[in-house]
Parts: structure tokens; sequence; C-alpha cells
RNA sequence: GGGCCCGUGGCCUAGUAUGGAUUAGGGCGUCAGCCUGCGGAGCUGAAGGUCGUGGGUUCAAAUCCCGCCGGGCCCGCCA
């Protein structure tokens, strides 16, 4: 936390030098400069002043000097008037790496925050279809969410996972028409998980079929109104299907760490009839309107303001449109309406905590309280942004501050590299990537893609542990596989699309996570062998002046400044990222200065507790991230 | 046609919100080094850049504004 004390000291300090030099105030952050020499923190408030009131940015930064005074007992050490107008603080480095190793090495929960507090939060993600396993480009929607969702809880706000499941669509129809009427039988071939074979075999087979058979389609819009309809054996048949493949599905999402508080199926949304009183009250506000001509004569509609198109949400059959399905569902997250849903446990995951979904008919009595947010964070592709706008535009008309209360969590999609679609037996012509689509077969699975990266670690690790056991090699390389693939996903802007490629994505060097964990392991072996517990000492701390070792000191005690960043941008790659440089501080401060074999003695003390300090750091921070950094890889 | 996003060395990418400091950070790949030192999944060094392009604003632009070029996405009584 030391950093920023020394931070705000700063801002502080200069604050009131300004107004003693008699220039108005104004806005501004300290910022860490681009060169060691100059500092630790800067300001650029002279060229601010300088540029208001016509004067010499270098005159007004010195005039500020003449006035800045050093608190007593400050993590100011020294400060510099530089041209062409900067001033630089540098920080009391004893005090500042005493305080923030001791914290870091002491305090359990070293880096979190209290932002969040009273403030309660709904994150929904993954939301896939169950119809088929997650692939790759779904893994990125999952590893973004539910780092949010562990960011979010560690800065102290009251956190819901959410996962939407969309158990009455066509592509459900499609794979049961795959089972009813094309023959395919209901197991899967020996080996292959259940969700796999669907999404694999039945649903792009059925799709394909639809082309040579024109009566399967006929047999998909029967199937489509039955299960809207409900109670019928083919109704029944859907639901039992997908709660098989959802939860095949949930062994992929656990198996990458992700956990679940509640599901919503959308078939519950529309038996609960909330449609229906949303859709009066839309009325009454004058937020829908019914055409009376024209193309769209008899649909009831919604225009965005300053746009021309209509956006229908009832269809003239009286059925609802997807975007129509979706509105309660985002009222219901931010308490715009009364809870209508009944609960029960879905299943009890792996980490012990129950997972609820909503139920048909009666649920449990008692029950968690879901939805009803303060602010309700859903978790989409670039692609459904449109819709998504409209939602909250119909959100904002219905009042409550609602605009404000719904996020839209955009990313940009996963595709393929041209490389890997032609190993999976893809045909690309001319670019070099291809998007992917589960209608098509176009995709990677999550599953191979981690089972590929299990066994390249495995690989390694067994060269590098001869002695461990199989079970040892095969735990630790699933923490390995799980961290390539969660550091590959989160690591770049959410504005970028990632084009997958699973041969780069194989490479556990340079940047990615078991980068990281190797450099948590080196420290977790230096702890190991000291059999001690390290403490710091100011006298310690002051003999860490090595500048890989001052380095490493400012980027522990920067963690909750990262920590705060993250969250407020709502951007888990900015964590991403600063574990990353810990880590690279660290191995550079580890193969320069020895720890075990210093022979000063409380030099050796003050480096061992620097080491456990970066240790607890780094292992929160990836913790972050969803990712084990185990003791030994 | 309208809207949103991206464009940084061979490839990938940070920095762009809040414009600044004669070396624009990283990674992959390439080349050259480093274990009789706590784990070489590491470290050090080298080569490689008109920050797509043309204007503009500014004392100062990868960053802000406008045009253009290239690429992606969205614009259904599909989901």
């Amino acid at each position: 936390m030391s950093f920023r004390e020394f931070k705000e000291q700063v801002k502080k300090s200069v604050e009131i030098a300004i107004g003693e030099a008699d220039y108005p105030l104004i806005d501004f952050e300290p910022f860490e400069p681009p060169r060691p020499e100059f500092g630790d923190l800067s300001v650029n408030v002279a060229f601010i002043i300088a540029n208001k009131l016509g004067l010499n940015p270098l005159e007004v930064a010195e005039a500020i000097g003449d006035k800045l005074r050093i608190p007593e007992d400050s993590l100011i050490a020294d400060f510099e008037v530089h041209e062409p107008g900067y001033i630089n603080f540098k920080v009391r480095y004893p005090d500042l790496a005493y305080r923030s190793i001791l914290d870091a090495i002491s305090k359990e929960d070293y880096g979190s925050l209290n932002m969040g507090k009273g403030k309660k939060v709904c994150v929904e993600h993954t939301s896939v279809n169950p119809n088929k396993a997650l692939h790759i480009g779904h893994v990125r929607n999952l590893v973004l969410g539910d780092s949010i969702y562990r960011v979010l809880k560690f800065t102290g706000h009251d956190v819901q996972i959410l996962n939407y499941i969309d158990d009455s669509g066509s592509q459900i129809a499609d794979i049961v028409v795959g089972f009813k009427y094309a023959g395919f039988p209901l197991e899967p071939p020996e080996g292959k998980k259940f969700d796999h074979y669907c999404g694999d075999h039945v649903y792009v087979k059925v799709n394909e079929l639809y082309a040579e058979k024109p009566e399967l389609i006929m047999k998909q819009k029967e199937v489509l109104k039955a299960i809207e309809e409900g109670n019928s054996d083919i109704a029944d048949f859907a639901k039992e299907l997908t709660k098989r493949i959802l939860k095949e599905q949930l062994k992929t999402c656990w198996r990458i760490g992700a956990y679940y508080d509640c599901l919503n199926f959308e078939s519950h949304i529309i038996e609960t009839k909330i449609w229906d009183k949303l859709f009066n009250i839309m009325k009454d506000k004058g937020i829908v309107q019914f055409v009376k001509e024209g193309e769209l004569s008899g649909c009831w509609v919604i225009k965005m303001e300053g746009e021309d198109e209509e956006k229908v949400l009832k269809r003239s059959d009286g059925t609802l449109t997807y975007i129509a399905k979706d509105i309660p569902y985002a009222a219901w997250k931010i308490g715009l309406i009364e809870d209508p849903f009944q609960y029960d446990i879905f299943i009890k995951q792996p980490n012990g905590k129950d997972l609820w979904s909503s139920v048909s008919g009666k649920g449990k009595d008692e029950h968690p309280s879901f939805g009803n947010s303060d602010l309700a964070i859903t978790v989409i592709d670039v692609r459904q942004s449109r819709l998504q706008k409209i939602i909250s535009y119909i959100l904002s008309l219905l009042g409550g501050k609602s605009e404000k209360k719904y996020l839209h969590l955009g990313y940009e999609v996963v595709s393929l590299s041209k490389r890997t679609a032609d190993e999976l037996g893809i045909m690309i012509e001319k670019k070099e990537f291809i998007h992917m689509s589960g209608r098509k077969g176009i995709y990677m699975n999550a599953d191979d893609v981690l089972d590929a990266l299990h066994k390249k670690a495995y690989e390694e690790t067994k060269k590098r542990n001869p002695n461990e056991s199989e079970e040892w090699h095969h735990n630790i390389a699933e923490k390995i596989a799980i961290s390539a693939l969660r550091f590959d996903l989160i690591k770049q802007d959410l504005d970028k699309m990632i084009v997958f490629d699973l041969s780069e994505s194989l490479n556990l060097e340079g940047e990615t996570g078991p980068y990281v964990q190797y450099a948590h392991a080196r420290a977790s072996s230096i702890i190991q062998k000291a059999g001690i517990i390290p403490t710091i000492t100011l006298d310690g701390a002051s003999l860490l002046n090595d500048p890989t070792e001052l380095e490493l000191v400012k980027m522990i005690s920067k963690f909750d400044l990262y920590v705060e960043e993250t969250v407020k941008n709502l951007s888990p790659k900015i964590l991403a990222r600063y574990a990353y440089q810990l880590a690279t501080d660290f191995n550079v401060f580890y193969e320069k200065k020895p720890v075990l074999q210093e022979k000063d003695e409380t030099k050796r003390e003050a480096r061992m507790a620097l080491v456990h300090a970066f240790r607890n750091v780094v292992k929160t921070a990836f913790s972050l991230l969803g990712i084990e950094t185990p003791d030994r890889i």
C-alpha cells in the first residue's frame, strides 16, 4: 500500500505549493516518469498552469518548487525541478521497501481494497447454448467474466455470477431432430464427451442434412413449437437433453476454474410470463408502438431516439423476438421487476459451492437472493453490441437510473488461424484466419486445446521432475495448461480479435502464464530451502539497494494501484500485465542477486523477505485471474 | 448506404481514456553469449520501426480533430 501513500503525499504537497505560489488549483495526477533518473513520480502541473496563464513552464515549476515543503515522516525523499517543467519526486526507498515487504508477507489480503463495499453486482458470463461443447471463443468470454468476478470480490463487492441458458432456441431443436428423426444414437462413441458428440456430430450433420432432406426442416419446426408449448414427450426429451449437455459443459467450465451462483433458463423466463407485465408497462409509458400499416403491420416495435429503423419486439403472430426475451432478464438483474423465479439447487460444484437454477413449478422455500443488483455486467462479444444498446435504452426509459446499472462488457471474437484451421481439416481461401461457427463445424473445442496444452506441459514436467508420480505430473500439467490458456486469452485488449493458433499457444515461454508460474516456483524453492519464515527490518530493507531489488520492491508496493485500475476499467489484462512484469522483475533479480548464498546475514534475510513478498503478491495476482501457482512445476 | 472497432519492426502485442522529457516498451522468431552459483519454462546482448496514410490543432502528437486507404463486425417479423 505504500506507493499509494507516496503518491497521495506528492499530490497533496504539490497542491499546497500551488496554492502558496498563488496559482489556480487544477486537477492532476502524479505519474511514473519514463526513465529512472527522473525519479519515482512526476507531476506536470507547471505545463497546465503555464498554458492557462500564458507563462513559461519552467518558471512556473520553479516557483512551485520554491514553495514545496516535504512533510515530516513522509515517503518523499527528495524532489527536483527539471526542464522543460517537470517536478520529479524520489521515494524513500528503505521505508517503501520495509513497509511494502512487511505488508506483503504479513497481510493475507495484501492488495485488496474496499471500493465495492455494499455494492451488489451481478456478472453474467459463459451463457453457451446447451447443444454443443465450449469452443475456444466461449473460453474468452468465461475467462473475462470469471476474472472480473474475482477482482470485484477482492475489492469488496458483493458479487453473484449468472449463466444464462437458452434452452428453447432452434439449436436445441436441431439436435432433437438429430436424435428423433435422423437416426443418431443417443449414446456417444466410447471415450467421447456427450457435449462434444452433440456439437461435433449431431448438430453439424443435422444442419448438413437439411439441404438434402427438406422434410427434416419441417420436423425442426414441429419440434421447436413443441419445445415452446411444453408438456409433451418431445419437450421433455429436449429438457433432458439440454440438462445432460449443460452438465458436461459445466465440467469444462470447472476445469478452467469458473464457478457460478445461478443458472437462468430462458424457458423459465417465458413460463413466468414476466414479459407480459413488462410489456404492459412499456405500453403504458409509450415505449413500444403498435404498427398499423406497412411492412411491419401488426408488430409491436421500439424506435431508438435519433434512429430511423424500428426493432420488432413482438411479431405480428404474437410471438416474441430474441431481443424481447432478453429485456425481462435484464430488468430482473437490476431489480426493475420483482423476482418472479422459483429456485432449486441444480448441482453441487467441485469447489463445494451450490449452483442454483431457476426451475419450473415450485422451488425451494429458502434460497439466496438473486438479481436486484446495483450493477449488472453482461459479458457478450461485440457482435451483440447493437442489441445490448437497445436493451440499455429500453431500461433507461423504464427509469430508476437503469442506464447506469446495466453494462454490456463487449469483447472481440476469437477466430482460428489458417494454420490451425488446416490442421483441423477446415479449408480457407485466401484469408489468414476464419471465423468460428458451431453450425458449420468451424471451431476448436476448449477441452481439445486444454488436452494439447496438458500433454505439452506433462512432457516438460516429466523431464524436470523425473522422480514424481504420474498423478503429480498430471496434476501440475493441468495447472500449467489452464494457466497458459487463461493468460493467453486475457492478456490482450478486449477490442482486438484473437486469431487463435494452437502451435503458437503451445509455446510456454516468454509472455505466458507458465513463465509467471515458473518465477513463482523459483521463489517457492528458495523459501522452502531457507527453512525459515523471514522477517524484514528497516536495516535490512536499506540493504536492498541494487536496481533489480528496487524495481521489484516498487512493483510489489504498487499492487493495489493495479488492482484499482483493473476494477475501474473492468480490464483484467491490466492485472495480467502486472503479474508478468512482476515475474520479470523477480527473474532479473534472481539472476543477479544470490539469496541463500549471501554472506551478510541481515542482507540475506532481507532478500529472503523480498522473495517471500514477491511470492505472495504474484500468487494473489494470479489467483485473481483464476490461475493457480504451484510451488513446483 | 448508416453505425461500431482495429491498423505500432518478419509475426503478435503494450502505450491512446488524462498529448509531453534528444533510446516508442514487451513477446515470438533470428543471431551471439551466460550453469564446478537459489530450478536455463530463465538471464544478457545484437539486428529489425516513415507508430496505415495525408492534412490540421499545439511550444509538444503513436496519443486530440478531419479526410483517405486497408481489415473486421453490426444493421432480419433468425437466435
